[in-house]
DNA sequence: CCCTCATGATTAC
DNA sequence: TAATCCTGAGGGG
């Protein structure tokens, strides 16, 4: 489930279990070269959005994108052989992560990743209310569809599909219009309010009171009104809309 | 078993 | 806009 969310939970559990520490890298696939970090002290692991950023006592950063297909298996048996197809191996003092499919696995340079961070737009879940000005400034300035906007990192780092789906329906907005400043802030203030809330269950929570249920994506009907859902691409991905609560 | 699609993003056309 | 990356889940046969 690799929305902002997830990649901020995976930063505090690689956070909590390694940072600090000495770790055994590796690339059981071959296909990163983990000699500079191997042995390396892990100083911290941040998410930026849906980047992962480890860095390391005396070399550079680790930049991680989990694109669509990656995923983080965690182990505390450090004697159990990790998979061929892992990309990377963290192994610290009683815990070991392995990475599996990732878009993106490589060492980033101090310059890498200046231009990385300032390639992206406000984090909800970095800066929250703090940038709730420049957040509705980017999106209510945005050409085109809101919907494909939000999706846009350069304008809001960390919103995928499910996120969009869910937030533009409880903000009443269609994603195939766009909207003005004050509609972006209101958009934003959900983002923040609901984002942490994925963190910690691990899953988009778009009602508080039912985090298992979503309201529009996915589904057949609006879990609302009842309303037969509507599919169309909006921003390339499949947008899911309630016809009579989204305008 | 085979096929399709997916919570993403880059690259090429 | 389409192909690509090339895993995993889910559905049909």
């Amino acid at each position: 489930m690799p929305e902002a969310h997830s990649l901020h939970r995976h930063a505090r559990d690689q956070r909590a279990a390694l940072a600090g520490q000495v770790l055994s890298v590796s690339s059981p696939q071959g296909r990163f070269d983990a000699t500079p970090f191997d042995g390396h002290r892990l100083v911290d692991v941040q998410a930026h959005g849906k980047h992962l950023l480890y860095s390391f006592e005396q070399a550079p950063d680790v930049h991680v994108h989990l694109g669509m297909k990656g995923i983080f298996l965690r182990t505390e048996d450090l004697s159990l052989p990790p998979r061929a197809g892992t990309r990377m191996r963290l192994a610290g003092e009683t815990t070991a992560f392995s990475l599996i499919a990732p878009s993106r696995c490589e060492a980033l340079d101090a310059a890498a990743r200046a231009e990385l961070l300032a390639s992206l737009g406000p984090d909800p879940l970095r800066e929250g209310a703090a940038a709730r000005e420049e957040a509705a400034r980017r999106l209510g300035t945005a050409r085109g569809a809101v919907g494909a906007a939000v999706l846009d990192q350069s304008v809001w780092a960390g919103i995928g599909n499910a996120w969009r789906a869910e937030l533009l329906f409880l903000a009443g907005i269609d994603p195939g219009r766009r909207v003005d400043e004050a509609e972006a802030g209101r958009v934003w203030d959900l983002a923040v309010e609901l984002l942490p809330l994925g963190v910690d269950a691990g899953q988009v929570v778009s009602d508080p009171t039912a985090p298992d249920e979503r309201w529009v994506y996915k589904r057949e009907t609006c879990r609302r009104c009842g309303s037969p859902v509507g599919t169309r691409t909006v921003g390339g991905r499949t947008a899911y809309t309630c016809p009579v609560d989204q305008r």
